[in-house]
RNA sequence: GGCCCCGUCGUCUAGCCAGGUCUAGGACACAGGGUUUUCAUCCCUGCAACACGGGUUCGAAUCCCGUCGGGGUCACCA
């Protein structure tokens, strides 16, 4: 049976790279009529944040990307918080500094950064260097004494290791290039590699895949895995996906672009966006200088508050945009790996029969939104009409929009009548009307549309012929126009194109006949005598 | 800088391992056209790539070497 985990460190939000390690170990685990784990790699006390395991496990959910072993839905081989776990490491790190395959050190920071500066000056690669006799016991209480740093480094073999890799093939390391790494910190929590090794084992996993990110650490893992006695499992290291500019796709992208674009706005009141973003004015005023960053929800907060359209990176990010995750699954499985057909457009259970762990490939990526965006107007055409109601819901509670308080039949029919939309934000966006007092004419529309000659006349006309109807539905409503349209001899856009601003204020909206349907008699007969005011 | 990985349209990629069927296929983007009451959708057409230089071979996108370019990694982070 195949086992693979996903094992984030809970510092922040599910980032889009994590999201796809987590895809590709999923679909591998389902693949195989596997098991597929989550691990919570919390062995860092300064950078964990007791939220973030729980957004991360969020974030997964709403993705669709389940696990069937790990926090929240237990498992045999728990906890899965890496941080209730440190007996079990303790045990084996004995056994290690028993045999002789791990020993103590006491040194500072500050004398392992001259070590390495050094070896950066004679252009070699630097290793720690292994004391010709191995501290013991008394050396440790004489060291704790002094206030040093006490640390356990794995004593690593002194042969070439090979790293067998799926993705990559075979990966030879030199002897010379691998130092004694750490295996437990002065705090007496393991580091990440120690952990993770000792995890996998006992939790069985077959199959590791991670990013490329990982390849350098393999071989101390594999060394580690020979000294402790464990199975050795598959390895496949992805390529990973870069940010358009270059570089990793990194969380300071939406940073950057936010200074951008408060900087060209002008004039903007820097006191309100810092509270909006819900930190000081100090701190406000060290991100426009680039002397701090701010946090995700903060970033967001004030974005949305200024209408910037910030590039997403972290999964909610794509929750924010009005994204499905139909789509971004999709999308971002064809990051590295392809059915090899032409298939792009495929639902998660075509994904999962599709996987071949052989189909990842080697080179690294782009993220384009473009083709998402694209993706996604797909998706929303294909998925069934209940799930998308659901992903709406989702959406505008998130965003903490007005429309939100409509109830479902509404929403649903919003949603049909908005077929083709890109985004659920898009729906948001034409829906609005619907949702406001008063309509708030923009510019472009009041020039291109109601300022030219014969328009008050014939909405006036229009107004009586709806003023008119009995029935007030769509087909009727349809009907009404056409038949208007034909008495004036004039094509359907001379009379919907001033109605639609009339009502909505704006040249976007649903089709005319269902906008005007939803809005009501009362309410559309009110806005065109409102726009008529406006407009002589 | 050391070490490791990678290099097919602007982007994601098929083809490479098992050389000929490749005047290199698909998708997104872009350009032009069409449908439509707006936006979006939809339909048609077009543009567009084997990084470069050497080999091996009757024959190279495919195998080998070099150059250049990109990425990763060098923590008591994971």
């Amino acid at each position: 049976m195949i086992v693979t985990r996903f094992a984030p460190s809970p510092t922040g939000y599910l980032h889009i790279g994590g999201a796809r390690t987590a895809l590709f170990c999923f679909l591998a685990a389902r693949k195989g009529s596997g098991k597929f784990i989550l691990r919570m790699e919390d062995t860092d006390q300064k950078r964990n944040t007791p939220t973030a395991a729980q957004q991360v496990m969020k974030d997964l959910a709403w993705l669709g990307i389940m696990w069937d072993e790990g926090p929240e839905v237990g498992g045999e081989n728990g906890p899965y918080y890496q941080s209730e776990r440190l007996d079990i490491y303790n045990k084996y790190m004995q056994q290690l500094l028993d045999s002789g395959r791990a020993y103590y050190c006491f040194d500072t920071p500050e004398e392992l950064q001259i070590q390495r500066e050094k070896a950066q000056q004679d252009k070699r690669t630097y290793t720690y260097d292994r004391p010709e006799v191995l501290p013991d016991v008394a050396a440790v209480e004489r060291a704790e004494k002094e206030g040093r740093p006490v640390v356990v480094r794995f004593a690593m073999p002194g042969n070439d290791i090979v790293v067998q890799d799926v993705v990559r093939g075979g990966v030879r390391f030199g002897a010379a290039e691998i130092g004694d790494f750490i295996i437990q910190k002065s705090d007496g929590f393991p580091t990440y590699h120690f952990a993770c090794v000792v995890d996998d084992e006992l939790m069985g996993v077959t199959h590791i895949l991670r990013g490329q990110e990982h390849l350098m650490n393999t071989p101390g893992h594999i060394a580690l895995q020979e000294a402790l006695g464990f199975r050795r499992p598959v390895y496949a290291h992805m390529s990973v996906t870069i940010s358009e500019g270059g570089g990793k796709l990194s969380k300071r992208e939406r940073g950057k672009v936010l200074r951008q674009a408060i900087k060209e706005a002008e004039g903007l009141d820097h006191a309100e966006l810092a509270q909006v973003g819900g930190v000081s004015v100090e701190e406000f005023a060290g991100f426009l200088n680039k002397k701090n960053e701010l946090d995700g929800p903060n970033i967001t907060a004030i974005a949305e508050h200024i209408h910037v359209h910030l590039p997403e990176i972290n999964v909610v990010d794509f929750l924010h945009s009005g994204y499905i995750p139909e789509a971004l699954v999709n999308f971002v499985s064809l990051l590295g790996w392809n059915p090899g057909d032409n298939r792009e457009i495929m639902p998660i259970e075509e994904l999962i029969e599709a996987f071949d762990i052989n189909r990842l490939n080697k080179t690294n990526s782009l993220f384009d939104r473009k083709k998402l965006i694209s993706f996604n107007t797909e998706h929303m055409r294909i998925i069934a009409p209940e799930k998308l109601l659901e992903h709406f819901k989702r959406y505008l509670e998130v965003v903490e929009s007005p429309i939100g308080k409509a109830d479902d039949k509404t929403l649903a029919h919003l949603l049909k009548i908005c077929e083709g939309a890109r985004t659920l934000e898009d729906v948001a966006t034409k829906s609005m009307f619907l949702f406001v007092d008063k309509v708030e004419f923009d510019e472009k529309a009041v020039k291109k549309v109601l300022q030219k000659d014969g328009v008050a006349e014939l909405m006036k006309l229009t107004q009586s012929a709806l003023a008119a109807l009995e029935t007030w539905d769509a087909h009727s409503l349809h009907g009404a126009i056409e038949k208007l349209c034909e008495e004036h001899q004039v094509g359907m856009g001379k009379v919907a194109q001033p109605l639609r601003v009339a009502i909505t204020g704006t040249m976007v909206s649903p089709p005319i006949d269902e906008s005007l349907m939803l809005l009501g008699k009362e309410r559309t007969l009110k806005r065109i005598d409102d726009t008529l005011e406006f407009i002589s």
